[in-house]
DNA sequence: ACTGCGTCCTGGGGGC
DNA sequence: TGCCCCCAGGACGCAG
């Protein structure tokens, strides 16, 4: 499934075969895939087509194509954690962008073929022109129907500092503001101001670790392979107490998530060029580099103990019961 | 305000 | 062989 390292490959792809297209017709083929956009599928193609996609923007596991012009958009509906964010009336229109969540099985493939091969589980094809190495098509592909499109207005960032990776932009679609920034983001480098304070916000929350590296609002983009990884090179397990850890501990489980991403984006960062017209965020990297992981009964890298696996969260944690003590 | 849980969806694969 | 059910996951809505 597409985790951040995955997603951020799919940036920089899209972000070389679909930025300076313009979007000369939309399918949509399954109407729940864009379930997020406010009017419905003839909505989210009418805001679509004739547009340029001017941009390939990342936040975590959001992905966002700046739109020029700016589409006329519904009046989004606010969720309820922007009304509590008070990000509701106040919000002014920074433009407009195409967003997109891969969820968990979702993938944008290029296409470049005058009659492009209808994958089974194709959801909306976005037929393009003038695309910049003569791609004809943008296809999401999505079989378990997590994953979204929408078409959403662009809000500034509160910090102004820009939106995610791959923008200058002091903004970010109005369904992200709410989503933190994650861990590759330059605002929250290690050794910065917004690193210490991600440290201790975690150390605030009176929750469970895992629980903490999973919340969206405090850092984006880990998912539940990437928090069982980052809690094993720590050495922490996935059920102590947020509030009784260490700073030291908190920033090792982070500096220790944000290595594994960056292992992974530099083994998988090539999947989109080798692959071209099937762009789908597949990492080498899942097959050897994953040391607790799925891997059940399996030795523990470190110790040879058998690797453990556990409900949490109506989820599956995996850790090494030697070197991640419960306390 | 903050924490935690149920829900959405699909098809591969395990169990009988 | 066939069928049924479970399971995987991210993020949101809502209950407490």
């Amino acid at each position: 499934m597409p985790e951040l390292p995955e997603v951020e490959t799919v940036r920089d792809g899209l972000a070389r075969h679909v930025v300076g297209a313009r979007v000369r017709e939309v399918e949509v083929l399954r109407d729940y895939s864009v379930r997020r956009h406010d009017g419905g599928p003839e909505a989210f193609a009418s805001a679509m087509e004739g547009a340029t996609l001017a941009a390939s923007a990342r936040r975590g596991k959001y992905l966002w194509l700046p739109l020029t012009p700016p589409s006329p958009v519904a009046a989004p509906v606010e969720t309820t954690r922007q009304r509590a964010a008070g990000a509701a009336a106040t919000r002014p229109t920074a433009g407009t962008a195409l967003l997109a969540h891969l969820g968990m099985s979702g993938q944008l493939l290029v296409r470049d073929g005058r009659d492009p091969w209808v994958h089974p589980h194709l959801r909306v094809r976005l037929h393009l022109e003038d695309a910049p190495t003569g791609a004809t098509a943008l296809d999401f592909v999505d079989q378990r129907t997590f994953g979204h499109l929408s078409v959403a207005d662009l809000v500034p960032t509160p910090d102004g500092a820009p939106g995610g990776l791959g923008t200058d932009e002091p903004a970010v679609p109005g369904p992200v503001a709410h989503i933190a920034r994650d861990l590759l983001d330059p605002v929250v480098a290690p050794g910065t101001p917004g690193r210490a304070a991600l440290v201790a916000a975690i150390r605030r929350r009176r929750t469970v670790v895992k629980r903490a590296l999973l919340d969206q609002t405090l850092v984006s983009g880990v998912g539940n392979i990437y928090a069982d990884e980052a809690l094993w090179r720590a050495r922490l397990h996935y059920a102590r107490a947020t509030d009784a850890l260490r700073p030291t501990d908190v920033a090792r489980v982070l500096d220790a998530a944000e290595e594994v991403m960056r292992e992974a984006l530099a083994v998988g960062g090539t999947s989109f060029d080798a692959l071209y017209v099937n762009v789908n965020g597949e990492s080498g990297y899942f097959a050897r580099g994953l040391a607790a992981y799925g891997r059940e009964g399996e030795p523990c890298p470190r110790c040879g103990t058998p690797i453990r696996r556990e409900a949490f969260m109506n989820r599956s944690s995996h850790f090494c019961p030697r070197c991640q003590r419960r306390r």
